[in-house]
DNA sequence: GTCTATATCTTGATAGAC
DNA sequence: GTCTATCAAGATATAGAC
């Protein structure tokens, strides 16, 4: 039916719009910051009206929210055993910043973590706690939640001094050097008593 | 004489107004960051006019790029041994983070280094250039370099994780235990060859 | 030397035409 | 539903009075 067809595309018309409001500013938000990026800036990018961000996101706050959302789950280091908890959480890490969508979603969240409370919140209190609990659930001794912290710190200072910062070493590094290194010193992190 | 005393206490005066803006200045710079702070909320802590403010230091820039060069010299790190060095970078770091002066100014650049590339420049190029130098000097492996950007990363991510973004058990947990955990990480990260 | 007043710009958000 | 036009707020920076 032909009117059932109009309306079907008018959804995904509307849907597509969103999307492309919100791709744009995902990449803004990660790349430049919340600050800097506007809604003029969006919706130019995104090729529509800026009043259009507006009447879908209701504020630029909400934009934002929005892309926080957008987080991927982090499923091998909520699967992994302790002695598997290194690798999982490098391979889930890693496998977020190599894809640009879910790259840009953690970025935009990194980015701003400092500046703006909201995606201090987000971070600390969604992101990070997957880590955390899954690290501290492991271990049985009473400093687990500071090793817990401990590596998600770590994990932290990876990813700004690696993709953000641009550390020299660091951002040009192959990921199985980056491993090499890494995997034994967050295996300290999570094995209590490395008995000889 | 009279005419010498009134010039140096001219003096005297612009150069502790001076430092009363580069106070307040450096607290909030290090507090709410770069863009939330104004010239106007810098004045009106320090108690002096807005354009004293622009007078003295020629812009906003010029007032951030003032308190960026009041890093604390990381002594012990450049002095130690490679056995010495974790302990050293830690000493150092610690000492910065404490004494409220040397912490504003360090945290004035790790607050605003994902969105000012000035403040990132000068922590990058500056700051972490020294952590590098000391660690990668005294490795003789050829991923000394990333060994040394791995061990700055890491102490970026204390740092953040400690006093900024205050995750949960590491922010609240003691200095003896913070070191006590991190000082075999970081040994195993300057240890090029840990034989049995 | 210090400060008042303001120029100039940019932002998020809104109101209303079509 | 979409966009033009505009508002109100807040910023840096400057010009000139005192």
């Amino acid at each position: 039916m032909a009117a059932d067809q109009e309306h079907v595309s008018r959804v995904e018309k509307r849907r597509r719009t969103e999307a492309a409001i919100s791709d744009a500013a995902r990449t803004q938000f990660a790349e430049v910051g919340f600050e800097r990026t506007t809604i003029r800036s969006v919706a130019s990018a995104a090729g529509v009206d800026p009043a259009l961000v507006m009447q879908y996101f209701g504020s630029k706050d909400g934009l934002f929210a929005a892309v926080a959302r957008q987080q991927k789950p982090h499923r091998r280091l909520l699967d992994a055993t302790r002695e598997g908890t290194p690798q999982a959480a490098l391979d889930d890490l890693f496998e977020d910043l190599e894809d640009p969508v879910s790259r840009d979603a953690l970025l935009a969240l990194m980015r701003n973590c400092l500046t703006h409370e909201q995606a201090a919140t987000v971070l600390r209190d969604d992101v990070m706690r997957h880590v955390h609990e899954a690290v501290a659930s492991r271990i049985a001794t009473p400093d687990a939640e500071l090793r817990a912290a401990l590596l998600g710190a770590t994990l932290v200072g990876l990813s700004i001094g690696r993709y953000m910062l641009r550390i020299p070493g660091l951002a040009e590094a192959s990921r199985e050097d980056v491993e090499r290194l890494l995997l034994p010193v967050l295996a300290l992190l999570v094995e209590p008593a490395p008995q000889a």
